[in-house]
DNA sequence: AGCGGTACTCGGTATCACGTAGTACTGGTT
DNA sequence: AACCAGTACTACGTGATACCGAGTACCGCT
């Protein structure tokens, strides 16, 4: 698949965001776990700004533990705010997808 | 709905090629179209940007027309390097929106 | 003459994903 | 002991995109 940058922007977030969701995980692992998804262009620089931009943003706990295997790991999981924003965000995906597709089976 | 430009980036350019890919048209019915298909604050000054790209990357035909009601209108069409970009954006959206759809109902 | 609706242009801004380089910790190999 | 691959995070800059705001211009109607 060629270039999805663009169209990943706005969505690539929220993809984090119910990730961390629906487990407490850290910044390699939701790399890995997003190319498997499909996302295979995703790279780890990405996923860090993203994930700094939700800290900064106060939408998830962070919690360093060791690792056994290399340096400390920040875990990540979602306080409120975050899980009223990964809310807010499948409700938008719903909306933009839905008028979408309908779009493209030649919406009158 | 509130604001969904981010998570518009990236697929704005291809509804608005769909538009002019389903009927010869222009920047103004662009906008007013994409304001009832839902894109309710997407505004002119966005869909005439998007149209100025399409125009410089040499994806679309524009015929300018007297239109009786105001300043001439510039009508645009796809031609063939439009209609195989066409394609490839739903090639794309179909892929990002079904690997989205899938992490959404918990896909492991 | 003025006004509202139509129609397009242009310059600047914010946000976002990405590229690249760098730092640092660990265990295993030589 | 020295090196390396894999793991893990940080920091700075770039390019693309949607948006905002202001401006220009044309038309018919009052």
């Amino acid at each position: 698949m060629d270039d999805l940058t663009e169209m990943l922007k706005g969505t690539l977030e929220g993809c984090v965001l119910e990730i961390i969701g629906s487990e407490e995980t850290y910044g390699y692992a939701i790399t890995r776990r997003l190319n498997e998804l499909g996302f295979t262009d995703v790279v780890e620089g990405t996923v860090y700004t993203i994930l700094l931009r939700l800290e900064r943003h106060g939408l998830v706990q962070v919690t360093k533990r060791p690792s056994g295997v290399g340096p400390p790991r920040k875990f990540y999981s979602l306080n409120d705010a975050g899980r009223e924003e990964l809310a807010r965000f499948w409700t938008k995906w719903q909306y933009v997808s839905s008028r979408i597709d309908k779009l493209k089976e030649g919406g009158r």
